[in-house]
DNA sequence: TGCATTACCTACTCGATTAGTATGTTTATG
DNA sequence: CATAAACATACTAATCGAGTAGGTAATGCA
């Protein structure tokens, strides 16, 4: 389950996205657009900062923006770096995860393949094609 | 993310799979073979047979049993008892779930998608299939 | 130089969920 | 009637989700 930081991130980006003429876009207007509180978007886009997905710039005329085309951001990438991680249990999803039945687990096949899908889906959704 | 219930579940449909010669299979038995806390599984398997995934029977000689050929089951049923739902994002989890934002949301499309590929993958998962 | 605007920072809260544990009671069998 | 099993009820401790509150720092403009 993609939790809000995903979502929101997701349609912050989105909102950067069709707004994108090199300006920087204040939050305030992001959060009435998106009608999603900006102080918890305060704390969401501060991630997103961190994680070089956008730019912030303090003062008047101030805001943040996109720090590369569009179509050059997945979905995945977005969401990866808000949820941690997109695999659906613990033992992909935890690198360090370390299980003695690792060896003769049935079901981690399975839980492999679909994360390959999960995977490839979002990492082949380009933010262009959500607009 | 899929919790403990789900993945667990499957463990023990597959266990009583292995198991499977019309016998009851005591859950002592299970836990024991899947290194689960039996107490735990207590909970889990009642859910499953009040799911109608498997029967139990009290007293000695007593378990739990599979209803129906284990090549009758799928992942996705399974999975989708224990989880509530497999549906990526909340406003498709819950079907009284309503959004004023639903007929502009740039996402919902994208998530919609998944959830479909979601539900074919596990749906088309037999349990045997993970023998 | 001061004011408005904006990002940025720290801390807190409240409820729900997860992953169990503990202690029984009922039901069947030999 | 003892034993083995399911079934039932209640509790807990830790984490997570989804925010809120209140303040500080940087920047542009009049």
């Amino acid at each position: 389950m993609i939790s809000t930081k995903g979502r929101y991130a997701l349609r912050v980006m989105l909102d950067l996205a069709q707004n994108h003429s090199g300006q920087y876009i204040p939050l305030k207007d992001v959060a009435e657009r998106q009608e999603i509180s900006k102080k918890y978007l305060e704390i969401i886009v501060k991630e997103m900062v961190t994680g070089g997905l956008i730019v912030g710039a303090s003062g008047k005329g101030g805001g943040y923006k996109l720090v590369r085309d569009p179509e050059k951001y997945t979905a995945g990438e977005i969401l990866e770096l808000m949820e941690g991680s997109l695999s659906p249990v613990a033992c992909l999803a935890d690198k360090n995860y370390k299980c003695t039945r690792k060896k003769i687990c049935a079901t981690l096949p399975m839980w492999k393949e679909f994360d390959g899908i999960v995977h490839d889906y979002f990492y082949s959704k380009k933010l262009t094609d959500l607009l």
